[in-house]
DNA sequence: TTAGGGTTAG
């Protein structure tokens, strides 16, 4: 027999054997003996068995095996080009999976297909812009494969992962055929969206709809929907269609049903499903380990707990959060913290994902010095603990943390996320970092963050906070999208600023575009009437919030409105609204009839007021200042000096006045009385010649006057000069002329600085901005914004 | 002239 007979004759020459040993291999070996094999049998340029083998390839990881093989094919057809567009993509390298793709349509006469397409559609959802996607879309629809099954669903995928569901649903109702797959793909992007009714919705037409067959992902899929509207009668008919249609033994829809009834509050229902899974994975392990720790039953979820660590899976993330109640407000500290030992003792602490749960929980529970530790102990940052870190001291003000830390990362070779950007822009709308914000924003667009809601609210409320009203508002005039945080950030940013009618017009403007109002709408709007001496509107639109939206007012609503009619001088009817408030009156109301005394100086109904406050508030440092300050303006010089003393004697801890002013990249930081700064010498000399001409023009300093924030010590006082007018100064020097000066300080502005600044914008015509702890003052002319009122 | 490639999910 001659060579070629053996071959031919040999087991391992036909192609299907190869075929039929590819579908069955699972090791890469097995698939590197296979291909020894193909090479040696002379198949090497045979398409299909070479197409077969780049598939189980990718399947295993191998993209890189995958594409030489492909590379060293003379000439791929459409299936090796599907393959690997997909190989990529899921892969992780979505980028290769559309260059391929255009690579395809440009430099080869073969055509995309149906599978192309939905192919390079699921890879382009991947990434942050959808504007691939969006190209995909048009080509889909030239090449006439718009309304195909795969394609479309893909495409009603795409659009849902980027949160456009309008588009998604209009997507859907033009296809003519509609399978399993595309329902369940609506459904799941329904679920995604947080369109819980809708989706339930979707999954009763499909119901209805008799040509096509609900499968175990159909119903894991609308399962999240009753669980987060905790709807226990519509989670209990999925349930029981489960079991009609015979899917009930399905680990999916199992766990789906758990977390349901966990949700829904009926653990032991829960329980007793996962008793049904023979051998539980991980993720049915954490819905029911998060599910009794969210029912609070600690013990059992430990328990479980200890149970998946003896089966010797490997823990993740999830599992740590879910044993940890994040959210219950007592206890979750110790919990956390022993539970943090224990992943110490059993050696899961070097897990990235575990490191990462303890740092966000940290973080979440405000305990940023233990999440830090943790953090800087792990070797591989990812982007989650970066956002859990940077989120972490923004929201409780360690603004300059935040963005210290967002540097750091940026050094890094992880790249920020909206989440990032996010919390970073409220760290700079805390900071006034105006400079900072800017640059952001820049970076946003670069990473085409922009067509983000979260990030471009944020962005809008960076403006609004840092000064800039015209450019906040420029942006919200140019987002396609709004939701009722958005609009609310742009009406409280007006509020800030002082202009009331702005803040009201854009409400009436919000009701009309049909968009709901919240509590914190009607908030912003009330702040807004507040601040400009719109009593009027303010008192209308509380009404409206009452009658015509149904909200029961919540105290930060009624002391907007003390505040309102304090402001105005009504001090009367502030009293007599507290008086007839529903609810028990607490410190803030009680606080904005303080404010208002102290503005109109009504010594009587201070004095009434701050009794109440230090009842219930002894330990707050602000009020004690305000009486006392309210006395010396009454010249009560002895009362004023007594109420010091308590607040020597209780040790409580001061406040100390700064403020920021940033010329150019670089922000000044001034204190009261501060000779840091290296040009100090200058400054001062700036401020004398300031007030002497000032006293030309009518300037008296107001020595007995009332100082809205902590005083400094009495006889340093009158030496001392308050950090704003330095901050002033210094910008006067630091800046050409003409220029506009913007500060922010972190108290409220005193009346002494209030007057000077009003008299130094005219004298230098100057647009003075300033930011205090409570609202904007625009300085111009001599006049203030605010019209004195504050 | 066959083979080789699907989108959705807890």
């Amino acid at each position: 027999m001659n060579f070629r007979g053996i071959i031919s004759s040999f087991p391992t020459s036909g192609r299907n054997f190869f075929l039929d040993l590819l579908k069955e291999s699972t090791k890469i070996h097995h698939l590197q003996q296979i291909h020894a094999q193909i090479i040696a049998n002379g198949y090497k340029n045979d398409i299909s068995t070479v197409t077969k083998l780049t598939h189980r390839l990718c399947d295993l990881g191998r993209i890189n095996y995958a594409r030489d093989l492909f590379l060293s094919i003379r000439n791929p057809d459409i299936f090796l080009f599907n393959v690997v567009i997909k190989g990529y993509s899921s892969n992780g390298s979505s980028f290769s999976s559309i260059s391929l793709f255009n690579h395809l349509r440009r430099m080869t006469t073969l055509r995309p297909d149906n599978y192309t397409y939905s192919f390079a559609v699921a890879a382009s959802s991947d990434f942050r812009s959808e504007k691939v996607g969006n190209l995909l879309h048009g080509q889909a629809v030239v090449d006439g494969l718009e309304s195909d099954l795969f394609v479309g669903s893909s495409l009603v995928d795409l659009y849902f992962k980027f949160s456009k569901v309008d588009l998604a649903k209009k997507m859907f109702n033009r296809m003519l055929e509609r399978d399993t797959v595309l329902w369940n793909t609506v459904i799941s992007g329904l679920v995604k969206n947080c369109r819980y009714e809708e989706s339930i919705g979707v999954f009763i037409d499909m119901i209805a709809d008799e040509s096509t067959r609900l499968d175990s992902t159909s119903v894991t899929a609308v399962l999240p929907a009753p669980a987060e509207l905790q709807m226990l009668g519509v989670g209990m008919s999925v349930h029981s269609l489960a079991l009609k249609l015979g899917l009930d033994d399905h680990e999916y829809v199992i766990t789906g049903l758990m977390s349901t009834y966990s949700k829904c509050g009926e653990i032991e229902s829960a329980g007793s499903l996962f008793g049904q899974i023979a051998r539980p994975d991980l993720i049915s392990y954490n819905a029911m380990i998060s599910g009794y720790t969210c029912n609070g039953e600690t013990e059992n979820s430990v328990r479980l707990f200890r149970e998946l660590l003896e089966s010797g899976d490997r823990v993740n993330s999830s599992t740590i959060v879910g044993l940890i109640p994040v959210f219950q407000p007592f206890g979750h500290l110790d919990l956390t913290s022993s539970i943090y030992g224990f992943c110490i003792k059993s050696s899961i602490v070097s897990n990235p994902a575990v490191m990462t749960a303890l740092t966000t929980v940290y973080s979440r529970l405000s305990e940023m010095e233990l999440a830090r530790k943790i953090f800087d102990e792990s070797n591989e940052k990812c982007l989650e603990s970066w956002n859990a870190m940077i989120s972490g001291y923004a929201q409780i003000g360690l603004t300059k943390e935040a963005i210290s830390l967002f540097k750091v990362m940026q050094e890094s070779e992880v790249r920020p996320n909206p989440v990032t950007i996010t919390s970073v822009l409220s760290a700079c709308a805390q900071l006034g970092a105006l400079s900072l914000g800017k640059w952001v924003h820049e970076l946003i667009k670069r990473e085409e963050f922009d067509a983000n809601i979260f990030v471009m609210t944020a962005l809008i409320d960076m403006y609004a906070k840092c000064g800039s009203i015209a450019e906040a508002r420029h942006l919200f005039d140019l987002m396609p999208d709004k939701n009722v945080v958005t609009w609310n950030s742009m009406i409280s940013g007006y509020g800030l600023h002082g202009h009331g009618n702005e803040a009201w017009n854009l409400y009436n403007q919000m009701l009309q575009c049909g968009i709901f109002p919240s509590r914190v709408t009607f908030l912003s709007v009330l702040h807004a009437c507040s601040h400009a001496g719109m009593v009027a509107e303010g008192e209308r639109v509380f009404h409206s919030m009452i009658i015509d939206h149904g909200f029961e007012p919540i105290a930060e609503h009624y002391a907007c409105m003390v505040d309102m009619f304090g402001r105005s001088g009504q001090l009367r009817r502030a009293l007599d609204f507290i008086e007839r408030m529903p609810t028990e009156p607490g410190p803030a109301m009680w606080g904005a009839l303080l404010g208002a005394c102290m503005i109109h100086k009504d010594t009587t109904l201070a004095h009434l007021a701050s009794e109440r406050l230090f009842a219930l508030d002894p330990e707050n440092v602000g009020y004690y200042v305000l009486l006392s300050n309210i006395y010396s303006v009454d010249k009560k010089f002895p009362l004023a000096a007594s109420i010091r003393q308590v607040v020597k004697r209780k040790s409580l801890v001061k406040i100390p006045g700064c403020t920021l002013i940033e010329i150019g990249e670089v922000s000044h930081m001034f204190t009261s009385g501060d000779r840091s700064h290296p040009q100090s010498d200058k400054i001062y000399m700036m401020l004398e010649k300031l007030v002497g001409k000032m006293k030309e023009a009518g300037y008296k300093p107001e020595t007995t006057a009332a100082l809205h924030d902590i005083e400094d010590e009495e006889k340093e006082m009158m030496f001392e000069v308050h950090s704003e007018k330095l901050a002033i100064a210094f910008g006067l020097i630091a800046t050409e002329p003409g220029a506009d000066i913007r500060i922010i300080k972190n108290l409220r502005v005193c009346l002494d600085c209030h007057t000077a600044t009003k008299f130094i914008s005219k004298i230098t015509e100057r647009l003075i901005v300033v930011r205090d702890a409570n609202r904007f003052h625009h300085f111009k002319d001599g006049v203030c914004s605010c019209g004195d009122y504050w």
